[in-house]
RNA sequence: UACCCCGUGGUGUAACGGUAACACAAGUGGUUUUGGUCCAUUCGUUCCUGGUUCGAAUCCAGGCGGGGUAACCA
């Protein structure tokens, strides 16, 4: 197996409680020494973020104890999952760094198996048929303070269950008609024990098996079983069927799988400022919210891809982030970070601007122009330098001048002087207005010849340095900046009655047309990423990107400490009023 | 108003009975040809009340607060 997680340092353990748990049951030697996990989606979705934290907890603990990790598909309700699912998700756990090597498992791989057990059950007296409908059984199961009665089928014959088991299995009665039960305990405070649902009639045929059955096991049957039945020693799920646990282990111990392994249970991951839910997820695609399972936006892993987000970027987030059984919600910024961190040290910069304001040098010679020197990555020495065309006729970005300059403002003003990153200190001298919007439509310079590169021989300093491009040289791009699917931190968190829908911010997606960027960006692979130098990183889109002429995801800005100064400044004036 | 789980700075996670640590956020300074990066520095009487102990975030009891659970979903 690949191992993709840094080893933990012998002098900082650190150990999470599952790997503390894990840790004393190996030291322990309970199930022989062995560390075997599992990672068990239902394919009905796309995999999201808060997959990628039992991914790398699954694989992280196999990689760590000397274990292995399966993948293995939950499939054991055919009407809610398709093949598209089954293989998105092996993608998405391949991109993410995982690899299973040969241990591929469908939940219904194991049905014959399963449905042997469930005839042991069915001898032990231990499971019945049960004749009621849903709505009954409903009734019967009692509620939250009261115990629930007894079905009026619980005390059948093996042999008659038998037998209409055999005969579910065959086909015979109609969807719903009859469900095969565990005989537990009707009072038990635990709703899970009141003789929970083992097979119910299905007559829908399954992404894998077709028309082969009529009856599925349910999730909290199969799913110790088929832990058992791959010899899993920890199953770990989150913190939502710390309940099921009772179950899990009566299923376990009451049929004669080959293994034992047992439950533990952590925290599901919450973000600030999106939904973790399928379902939600489904709603936002299905009602097409959102462009796609893939669209930028979503915390799907497929999303996070196309957006520039980095596979080792989110295992760094899920490092970070920890496991424990409380229930958190994590800042988003968290996220954004890790992936900050890991482009700041390998993504190549760029010079871009995306909102253009026309710069004239006047001093420099009409029809003259020149390449320069500019630095690949000041974090990667060995990432070298390339060629930058400069000439008299620039564009520099809408935001680094201002006609009329608070205090503070580093950048482009009449009369300020400020470095054009890699080329030459230029002077503002005046600058001209559209007559009818007042909207500054360009700036005349000069610039200083002696300044060549960014250093002036005096020794004299700027404070500003912006980045700019040629007008004639630079090229044209879409360029998409993306921000919070939702414009409230905890979307779930509605107002009675009302959808979490109305939380979606309707400013999520600003495409820019008229960005302008140096021509080397013009041959950038699709999926790649690069810094866009002062505004943040840039992934040439996987999917609309052509050759030639791409197209730019905001992955995630840079940390922009201007915005906070001047935000400062505008608050104190406005609490000056 | 049943059962289960949880409660440490703004947000997360550690400390495993011996004077609360790490990351992120926020603030302040420094460096800087990205207002990026980097460096330094500030920010918690561990939900409450009792108890055990020389000593409690840690153990016990009782409160309070939060979450989960009543699909033939997973």
């Amino acid at each position: 197996m690949t191992a993709p997680i840094e080893p933990t340092p012998a002098d900082a353990p650190r150990l999470n409680f599952v790997e503390e748990r894990v840790q004393s049951d190996q030291a322990a030697g309970r199930h022989g020494g062995r560390v075997h996990t599992r990672f068990p989606p239902e394919p009905n979705g796309y995999l999201h973020i808060g997959h990628a934290k039992a991914i790398c907890v699954n694989f992280g603990l196999a990689q760590r104890f000397g274990g292995r990790c399966n993948l293995r598909f939950d499939d054991t309700n055919p009407t809610t999952e398709s093949v598209e699912y089954v293989e998105s998700i092996q993608k998405d756990v391949r991109w993410l760094g995982f690899d299973w090597e040969d241990r591929l498992y469908f939940a219904s791989g194991f049905f014959e198996s399963i449905y042997g057990f469930a005839e042991e059950l069915v001898r032990k007296g231990l499971a019945y048929v049960c004749d009621l409908d849903g709505e009954a059984m409903r009734a019967h199961r009692g509620t939250l303070t009261a115990a629930g009665t007894p079905s009026p089928w619980r005390e059948r014959s093996v042999e008659e269950n038998l037998d209409l088991l055999r005969r579910m299995r065959a086909g015979e009665f109609p969807e719903g008609a009859r469900t095969l039960r565990a005989k537990i305990d009707m009072a038990s405070p635990n709703m899970n024990l009141r003789d929970p649902v083992l097979y119910r009639i299905l007559h829908a045929d399954h992404h894998r098996t077709g028309a082969a059955w009529r009856i599925y096991p349910t999730y909290d049957y199969a799913h110790p079983l088929c832990d058992a039945l791959e010899h899993i020693t920890h199953s770990i799920c989150t913190l939502e069927f710390e309940n099921h646990r009772p179950l899990y282990d009566w299923v376990r111990d009451n049929c004669s799988t080959p293994s034992k392994p047992e439950q533990i249970e952590f925290a599901r991951l919450n973000i600030t400022y999106t939904v973790l839910s399928k379902r939600k997820l489904l709603r936002l695609v299905n009602e097409k919210h959102v462009a796609g399972w893939d669209d930028p936006r979503l915390p799907t892993l497929s999303g996070l891809r196309r957006r520039g987000y980095t596979p080792s970027a989110i295992r760094t987030f899920c490092e970070r982030i920890g496991v424990a059984k409380f229930g958190s919600t994590i800042d988003v910024v968290q996220l954004e970070n890790a992936l900050r961190d890991d482009l700041n040290k390998t993504a190549p910069r760029a010079m871009a601007v995306l909102r253009p304001l026309r710069v004239v040098i006047e001093n420099y010679p009409e029809g003259a122009g020149e390449e320069l020197d500019a630095v690949n990555n000041p974090e990667d020495p060995t990432a070298g330098t390339r060629k930058v065309p400069f000439s008299r006729e620039l564009y520099i970005e809408r935001d680094d001048f201002r006609a009329d300059a608070p205090k503070d403002y580093f950048r482009l003003a009449p009369g300020k002087e400020v470095r054009l990153r890699y080329a030459y200190f230029v002077t503002a001298k005046s600058f001209r207005t559209d007559p009818a919007t007042g909207e500054v439509v360009e700036v005349l310079c000069t610039y200083d010849p002696a300044t060549r590169g960014g250093n002036a021989p005096d020794g004299r300093k700027v404070k500003g340095t912006i980045h700019w491009v040629s007008a004639e040289h630079s090229i044209a791009a879409p360029v998409r900046l993306y921000d919070h699917l939702f414009g409230t931190e905890f979307p779930e968190e509605v107002p009675e009655g009302q959808d979490f829908l109305v939380n979606l911010n309707p400013k999520s997606l600003e495409v820019l047309e008229g960005a302008r960027l140096e021509p080397s960006l013009a041959k950038l692979a699709p999926g790649s990423t690069v810094q866009f130098e002062r505004h943040g990183y840039f992934c040439a889109d996987a999917v609309d990107s052509r050759p030639g002429a791409p197209v730019f995801n905001r992955a995630v800005s840079l940390r922009d400490s201007w915005a906070k100064v001047e935000k400062k400044q505008q608050n104190k004036k406005a609490a000056a009023k």
